[in-house]
RNA sequence: GCCGAAAUAGCUCAAUUGGUAGAGCAACUGACUUGUAAUCAGUAGGUUCCGGGUUCAAGUCCUGGUUUCGGCACCA
């Protein structure tokens, strides 16, 4: 349930912001409040504490408290005075006489909230009571800058949840709770997929076995995906000069987020954050007749951010990645075409990984920061204009976002939820008209004139770790048998006389491309099925006496209690259908 | 990077005011020879994240660092 969309329960999370506000101002009365916004998760206030930060024991002393002003149960009054006594009112405070000078002209009045003792500045509506708040929680708390400026104070955030009645409550604590079962961290190392080490550093993720064996299924896919879209793959070095990221302007704009340049002699070298400037030089190595656009470079490419220590997370923010990336050299001509391409690989990518919940979001240039976009209204007005087009023409549904385009262009990124945390950025394509003037690319037009080619950089799985992490999440860990690192386990009756049969199936099966294994461990058939369900194998054959004399094999869906008996040669064939049909 | 918290056996977690580091699972050995989610018994397993300090005594207190977690900021 999204709380900011439901206008009920908005206004109680809303009200319960403020009985939140008041709770604390009993403890701590020196507080100033800052804003107590609705979220899509319940409700939040910032807080300037002076010198004193919420810890975990203060959380529930301030729920306490607010219990306890609840079941006083006051009458929550609006009151509606002007600017100007707005201002006298509240002019021992820094925070509102901000809030209020920042409003509107037409707002000549302004709304307050009374409940008891405390008076809040609000636009409202609330509910009548502070009795009607009894079925909260509070959830975390935090530091966060205010006006969000890390420039600026840090205030104490502490968020919560309301609802109507207690089932509602719980059943919202019971969603957190499933959302963490899923989280791809810790399915990661429950299923031996990756892992990470203090000595290796922070955000360098070391993939096992089972998640190298995912992420190669992973590269064919889309290798074979790209080759047939007339993708050409390259290889190149995960270093560059420091010189080749002042041509591309990448080192003005990011070099607080690469690793620190490395001197070798009188060469400066970085670990490359990225691969445009490597693919612009491939492009530059011939020269290139209009005919042979577009040209498609693709690379699967390790790339090394340093990104701040406290965004590191599991696979899905790390400081080295490898990206499935591509740059499309194309003409003017061919942009709305090319971008059209990518887009419905994007869609047809994640209609075969059945991935359903995420948005298109169109990421635009704020034009009031001339600091990071280059100046050139035209090119900005036509690059987001051809975005709308193509997006309009393919019909397709996305929400737009100022500011968050790339310092060369606007981009279409996809954005996904994760199990635990903010949105992220999956898939993504940018349109750009910079990158090929700075490296001064070109091609020969129809009248043998030289032209600047327009670049598309676009990646459909973002990186490997991050799409491997959505993967995991979107699965719990039960992956589709094309992916699974194990596809198939073998446990035999009994371990001794059945296991020659076991492991000619076992052979037979190897021989096929299955990924199998055989469990000849002397314990219990019982014992050995919960840990093949456990491990979410998908298929677990059972192999004894009857399936011997048959020539037959018995196998179990993960998932499932029934058990299917077919023919070697049917279980072969019916394998290799579930995975050519990438079957989930 | 900022605010807060945490780190104990391969994993999940215990350990009173500072006073002998334990359990379950996993591993190993043996018995059992099993028809669909845990057979029984035994064995082994630890510089309590790393450094420094206080103390007769530190997993526990102080201090510096590393990593992880919840947020904030950042995200080419």
């Amino acid at each position: 349930m999204n709380i900011k969309e439901n206008e009920n329960l908005s206004i109680l999370n809303h009200s319960c912001a403020h009985l939140l506000a008041q709770a604390v101002k009993h403890l701590y009365p020196h507080a100033k409040f800052w804003v107590g916004p609705v979220i899509e998760d319940g409700f939040y206030y910032d807080i300037d504490l002076g010198d004193d930060v919420i810890k975990e024991e203060d959380l529930e002393r301030i729920e306490k408290e607010m219990k306890k002003i609840s079941k006083d149960g006051k009458r929550i009054v609006r009151e509606e005075i002007s600017k100007e006594d707005a201002l006298e009112r509240f002019k021992d405070d820094q925070y509102k006489i901000d809030l209020i000078s920042r409003m509107d002209e037409e707002d000549t009045v302004i709304s307050c909230y009374t409940q008891g003792d405390f008076t809040d500045l609000c636009r409202g509506p609330h509910v009548e009571s502070v009795k009607l708040l009894k079925y909260f929680k509070l959830t975390k708390f935090s530091g966060a800058y205010w006006k969000g400026d890390a420039k600026n104070k840090m205030l104490q955030r502490i968020y919560g949840v309301c609802y109507e009645n207690e089932e509602d409550l719980n059943a919202h604590l019971v969603v957190l709770e499933e959302a963490k079962q899923r989280d791809h961290r810790k399915i990661g190392k429950e299923q031996d997929i990756f892992m990470t080490h203090e000595l290796v550093g922070a955000g360098m993720p070391l993939w096992l076995p089972n998640g190298a064996l995912i992420r190669k299924q992973l590269e064919n896919y889309i290798y074979e995906k790209e080759r047939n879209m007339g993708y050409d793959h390259v290889y190149t070095p995960c270093v560059g000069t420091v010189d080749l990221y002042k041509t591309s302007g990448h080192w003005d704009h990011y070099k607080e987020n690469m690793f620190p340049m490395m001197k070798v002699d009188e060469e400066e070298f970085v670990l490359r954050p990225m691969n445009c400037p490597h693919h612009m030089l491939v492009f530059k190595n011939k020269l290139h007749s209009y005919r042979d656009l577009p040209i498609r470079i693709g690379e699967f490419a390790t790339d090394f951010r340093y990104e701040a220590s406290g965004a590191v997370k599991g696979l899905e923010r790390v400081r080295c990645m490898c990206q499935n990336d591509a740059h499309l050299f194309v003409t003017p001509e061919q942009i709305k075409d090319e971008f059209k391409k990518v887009v419905s690989l994007i869609l047809d990518t994640y209609n075969d990984f059945g991935i359903k919940n995420y948005k298109f979001r169109l990421s635009l240039r704020d034009p009031e920061d001339k600091e990071k976009y280059f100046d050139d209204d035209d090119m900005w007005n036509n690059a987001e204009a051809k975005l709308r087009e193509v997006l309009n023409e393919l019909n397709i549904e996305y929400f737009e976002a100022v500011g968050e385009a790339a310092f060369y262009g606007p981009k279409l990124d996809v954005e996904v939820k994760p199990a635990v945390g903010p949105e992220v950025t999956l898939s993504t394509c940018q349109l750009d008209f910079l990158l090929p003037r700075r490296f001064e690319l070109s091609y020969i037009d129809n009248k043998g004139e030289k032209q600047v080619p327009v670049v598309l950089h676009r990646a459909i799985f973002g990186t490997f770790d991050r799409f491997t992490a959505f993967l995991i999440e979107e699965t719990k860990g039960a992956f589709p048998v094309w992916l699974s690192p194990v596809q198939v386990n073998i446990i035999p009756v009994n371990s001794e006389y059945h296991l020659e049969y076991a492991s000619k199936i076992k052979k037979l099966l190897l021989q096929n491309g299955i990924r199998v294994e055989l469990d000849d461990r002397n314990e219990k058939l019982g014992y050995k099925m919960r840990e093949s369900q456990t491990r979410k194998i998908p298929y677990s054959l059972i192999l004894g006496e009857q399936e011997k004399e048959n020539n037959t094999i018995s196998y179990r869906e993960y998932g499932k209690t029934d058990t299917t008996t077919l023919s070697v040669d049917d279980f072969v064939k019916f394998l290799n259908e579930k995975i050519q049909n990438k079957e989930r």
